[in-house]
DNA sequence: GCGACAG
DNA sequence: ATCTTGTCGC
């Protein structure tokens, strides 16, 4: 599929972190939140990245998988160089540029895009999730391991319990129970979707790990592709 | 000012 | 995220 922006539509791509935060409170009001039955895609594509020691180089991977049927259907990775240092909160600004190239050279363009992080669950209402969503235009959602802002009770036990992860006195995610006995997973809305239906969502796509199908699938290629190229930076399907 | 801080 | 073996437990 093809996107339409590799960067901030606003500007330049940021050069330190002050612009990046500059660019993130612009960019946030671009998001919209749509209350769409998530659960009726066929199509889910989860996104990764892995980096190599010493920050030389990255794997971007994007894995399309079907609904309900959790198969592969389509993939693609892009070995880089980190264009930005990893700061709390400018997350997106390391990974955006290759998670879009990796999207690009997708031939499937899915119904919906699990991203590894958060959405509005932000100190500036606009993480890694939200970000992809409005430069794609596309329904994404974050699913983040550890909660970054706000806090949740811990939900019941069972599978499909959860809370609301609350920042001030917004609720900005919900902590979901993907498998009982095991630690939650913090979603939040991306772009184009709401909460309820991105939890139920990522349940689907959870029927038996901790973690969503398209997101371990992303993070298992790119951290194989990272593996099978020690070095030099370049491109492949 | 201090501590915390997605991956 | 990554550096890293075995080990305890279901």
């Amino acid at each position: 599929m093809r996107a339409t922006f590799h960067g901030d539509p606003a500007g330049e791509y940021p050069r330190d972190p002050d612009d990046a935060r500059a660019a993130q409170r612009r960019m946030a009001g671009l998001v919209r939140e749509e209350p769409v039955e998530c659960s009726r895609a066929s199509t889910v594509a989860g996104l990764d990245v892995s980096y190599a020691a010493g920050d030389t180089h990255l794997v971007a991977a994007a894995v399309v998988l079907s609904v309900p049927e959790l198969g592969v259907v389509d993939s693609a990775t892009v070995v880089a160089e980190p264009r930005f240092p990893y700061v709390p909160g400018l997350f997106a600004f390391r990974e955006v540029p290759p998670l879009l190239e990796a999207v690009e050279a997708l031939s499937v363009t899915p119904d919906v895009f699990v991203c590894d992080g958060f959405g509005l669950a932000h100190p500036r209402r606009f993480g890694l999730a939200s970000h992809l969503g409005v430069l794609l235009e596309r329904r994404t959602l974050g699913v983040g391991k550890s909660p970054f802002v706000g806090r949740a009770d811990p939900p019941a036990d069972a599978r499909g319990s959860w809370s609301p992860l609350v920042d001030g006195d917004e609720v900005v995610g919900r902590a979901l129970r993907t498998r009982s006995g095991v630690r939650p997973v913090y979603v939040s809305i991306g772009h184009r979707v709401d909460l309820d239906g991105a939890s139920d969502l990522v349940l689907r796509l959870a029927p038996r790990f901790r973690s969503p199908e398209p997101i371990r699938h992303a993070d298992r290629l790119s951290r194989d592709v990272l593996a099978s190229r020690p070095s030099s930076p370049s491109s492949s399907a």
